[in-house]
DNA sequence: CTCATTAATTGACCATGGTCAATAAAGACT
DNA sequence: AGTCTTTATTGACCATGGTCAATTAATGAG
């Protein structure tokens, strides 16, 4: 059983990738083709394939890895100790998973583990957010009365609907804070006055 | 301004639904081809597009229709009075909504009122699910802190995320209604113990 | 250094949703 | 009926993601 990685390989990923940020720097996510990828990065269409299984493993490379960046901020930043401040610090990462409606349907596509045995990239940043979001919970002034894992799972349940309701016509009006907000003091408080 | 409609525009649309029905029933919703569908019906691909903005548009039909015979049968039954009420009630809904990938995949989509001005049908069955679980809200031993109309967003939340998660490797052992028990306990209760 | 073996790459090809200029059929008017 | 206008239908064609047998490059053994 070997397995030698060659350098070109990774160099050829590499490559890929690199690409792959120019063109939806350039013409976003939703607008990028395969065919213009392989031409940037200088190989055959087939080897995108060699290297990924389909559009959507790159896809679910390059936005998890932008959510990783935000968690990342998320967790050095002080913990928010109000229902207010929870909004606000998950807001910059909301408003990057419902950047573009394509985004917004990739990360929904692979939020839970794949049907596969292995857990996606997306779906380990979901699991990241609610292990972060727990943490807040249990020490701050939130209800005690169900575990924390729960309510945190609850929050995310809020946050997907606070973005498929931005995607609506009817509800887009109004910003998503501000959507988000009763509902997770509906769901965080032990009352709401 | 004129618009008289054909009696064979008619025919060949219900011809289209028909066949559509048919096929669906022997390959799942998933299995569908648009060439497939023209072939049975004996039309002309193009015909299909004229009578359906694209294969979403056909599917959200057939979906939508799907939700609201099981919201029709909701409505008939007596109102639940329990979160376990609540949930055995919804199940049925949930089971068709979670019945494929897929259907899940166009449900969500389609979830948000579109982009355009025009509410979908898909949209119009999510608006009548939560009017009528808000009736039962109303009515029931539930809290009242917080509006109906949050509340029955609020379950719709998670109902969302139970269908979600039940196609995930991880969660899909432990069945929906279990899963979403807790959920909809914590959140219509005054007080979980 | 040469050959054998394995890994990486290629590009013609396929599947499928979707488009549109050309054509046929309906209906209206005389 | 004949002609004109509007509406419905057609099918060749396109766009794009994805496949795979054939080819080329890297690597290790002798």
């Amino acid at each position: 059983m070997k397995k030698p990685i060659q350098q070109r390989t990774l160099k050829t990923r590499a490559r890929l990738i690199e690409c792959a940020h120019e063109l939806i720097e350039a013409h976003g996510y939703a607008g990028l083709r395969i065919e213009d990828l392989v031409k940037c990065a200088g190989v055959a269409k087939g080897t995108f394939f060699a290297h990924f299984a389909d559009k959507d493993a790159l896809m679910e490379l390059l936005i998890a890895e932008r959510i990783n960046q935000h968690l990342d901020a998320i967790e050095k930043a002080p913990t928010p100790r109000s229902v207010e401040t929870v909004v606000s610090s998950l807001m910059p990462l909301l408003q990057f998973m419902a950047c573009e409606r394509y985004v917004f349907d990739v990360i929904l596509r692979h939020s839970g583990a794949a049907q596969k045995e292995e857990v996606g990239a997306i779906a380990m940043t979901f699991d990241r957010q609610v292990r972060v979001v727990s943490h807040w919970l249990a020490e701050g002034p939130f209800r005690k009365d169900v575990p924390d894992r729960l309510l945190a799972d609850g929050i995310q349940a809020f946050c997907v609907q606070t973005m498929a309701l931005n995607f609506c016509a009817l509800h887009n009006s109004i910003p998503m804070d501000e959507q988000l907000l009763p509902y997770l003091k509906a769901w965080l408080l032990e009352k709401v006055d």
